[in-house]
DNA sequence: CTGAAAGCGCTTACAG
DNA sequence: CTGAAAGCGCTTACAG
């Protein structure tokens, strides 16, 4: 059990040399002697140091380390939703890219985030923030580096990506239009004001308005965003008469759909179109393969870190609402109606 | 922009007292009297002081801070599989219900680790170590408590969790070989020595022997354990003659192969039975829902971090190694056959 | 080009 | 019960 850990001294002792000598060198600052420089790189090598990080941020009031937040909306909506999975994946590949550590923290509603000034964070990527919360005033409070991710913030002053949910919504809709669909159901997560899901709700409205189809809230259907919730959900649309296909505001709630309908014996796409939002990878692999509103989510993620980045080095980016694009991808979940 | 943090010496300042107090009524060492403790609680409220840990950490050399460290074996194994954020979540859980925050790392092949000296890591969750390998020499290198999960390495005096593969593998082909098949394909990940699939594998064979039907090795099929890699498997499956079902050692190849299965027109459990391993939340969304080997990936993840505490506060912990149970779950992607 | 010294914000014996 | 002082391992002006 070798516990000592060695410092700087012991790199300056054995290479004989000033700790501001050996400090010097390690950050490349100061004029030092190229013969010095070897000197001291063969007594770091030779004792295997690595400068604490603890020390440094000490000094430098930094930390290399952001911390992504992730809701805990509930064990069934974070654990079991691979959306965040492949978020969270992202943003740590492109933290990691800039030499950036990142603490995941999933936050329960009473977390003070007190850690992000204890720990002198760089800066925090939080994932759905909802305006007018608790949780989101103390994160204003904080005074450090934020991005928002599918947030809909109002206050224009903070850094926000998102996409372009309403448009998707809109896209999916017309989607089934186009395929002949007239009476289409809505699947969507809770219609909070100024939500995702909302966002995807408006876009479902306008669509069936500009093709001139009568909006009928019997077929907005409200279910929790996940598996589960799709899956329940199936009962009540299965329920809705006429009705020929279902756009869902989250893949999750669709694959759950299409999974609770397979049990009720319905077919997909035949009895039933489905068309989903997000691409989750997953939707590839569904039977059949999900038709949906596809998002990049590693690019989502990299973008938030890219936002984040422009924070913590210039104060501020260019933009501070980044709206990503979406795109159709079609596959087999949704037909032509004859 | 008030940037000027709060330090233990505007406390003091405020109450009147000196530093040394002020550190010892934040930790509740050294004798203090209650007014003074009152004194000092009000000024911390009144100035919305918390203490940095940077400085604690340097002086402690701890962290409250571990590291998970998730193998980078490429883009689609990582990023697209559910199983990792099933697990790594618990474990953020877990730690967290002891106020430990975690950093979530991917590994790249080439990593040096030396962050968990730098940042002074109190300890590291490793998942998928394979015995031999240069990344495996670095981690024990580093000296700090290590929980290894997934790994099977030789080295008794490591902390593993893991769950009895073989026992698993065994009771899934068990069931097939129960409902009536004979004639059964074994998907999995590729066989190396002392690996969780070849684990797996060794339990398929064993319930061979067990019924007597002899082994055959073109029946097994290697695949990289992803929804990819289920589903191109798809074809080499359909080409096995004979074969009335296939035994996955993940569930997410055994996804894909569904998906595969249901692209030529191969319907499961109808034509062909599947049996998965891992229990993903995500199977019992499947169309059809996934019968497969149970392990209990969140008590997993628990697990780990309390072995992990074990060593951190103790030294040791009673076991080294953890051997979970796994369990048959039987849903419907597998059928009796007549 | 190199080093002595102060300081980052805490904790911890040690006096008193 | 309370405080002065040393020290954790670095970095950063500042002399020389």
């Amino acid at each position: 059990m070798s516990d000592m850990r060695v410092t700087i001294k012991d790199v300056a002792r054995c290479a004989g040399v000033s700790i501001a000598t050996v400090s010097n060198v390690l950050n490349g600052t100061g004029r030092v002697s190229a013969d010095t420089i070897s000197l001291v790189q063969r007594a770091i090598k030779a004792l295997d140091f690595s400068p604490s990080q603890a020390a440094r941020n000490l000094k430098a009031k930094k930390s290399r380390l952001i911390a992504v937040i992730v809701p805990f909306a509930g064990r069934g909506v974070l654990h079991e939703n691979p959306f965040y999975w492949e978020l969270v994946t992202a943003i740590e590949a492109g933290a990691r890219s800039y030499q950036l550590h990142v603490l995941l923290v999933g936050a329960e509603p009473e977390e003070s985030f007190s850690f992000v000034k204890e720990r002198h964070l760089d800066g925090v990527i939080v994932i759905g923030a909802s305006e007018g919360t608790e949780a989101l005033a103390r994160i204003l409070q904080l005074n450090v580096p934020t991005v928002f991710l599918d947030s809909y913030l109002s206050d224009a002053a903070l850094y926000q990506v998102l996409v372009d949910d309403e448009w998707g919504g809109c896209e999916g809709t017309k989607h089934l239009i186009g395929l002949g669909h007239r009476s289409i159901a809505l699947l969507t997560g809770e219609l909070r004001p100024r939500g995702v899901h909302e966002a995807r709700y408006i876009g479902y409205r306008k669509a069936l308005d500009e093709a001139g189809i009568g909006y009928r809230p019997n077929l907005v259907i409200e279910a929790p965003p996940s598996m589960e919730g799709g899956s329940s959900a199936a009962a009540r649309i299965a329920e809705l008469i006429g009705v020929t296909a279902v756009f869902a505001t989250s893949d999750v709630a669709a694959i759950g759909l299409m999974s609770g309908l397979g049990e009720r014996g319905i077919a997909v796409p035949r009895d039933l179109s489905v068309v989903g939002f997000d691409d989750l990878h997953l939707g590839r692999f569904a039977s059949p393969p999900l038709t949906t509103v596809a998002q990049d989510i590693g690019g989502k993620g990299r973008e938030a870190v890219r936002l984040l980045l422009a924070q913590m080095e210039n104060g501020r980016a260019p933009s501070r609402l980044e709206r990503l694009k979406v795109e159709m991808k079609v596959r087999r979940s949704a037909r032509r109606l004859e």
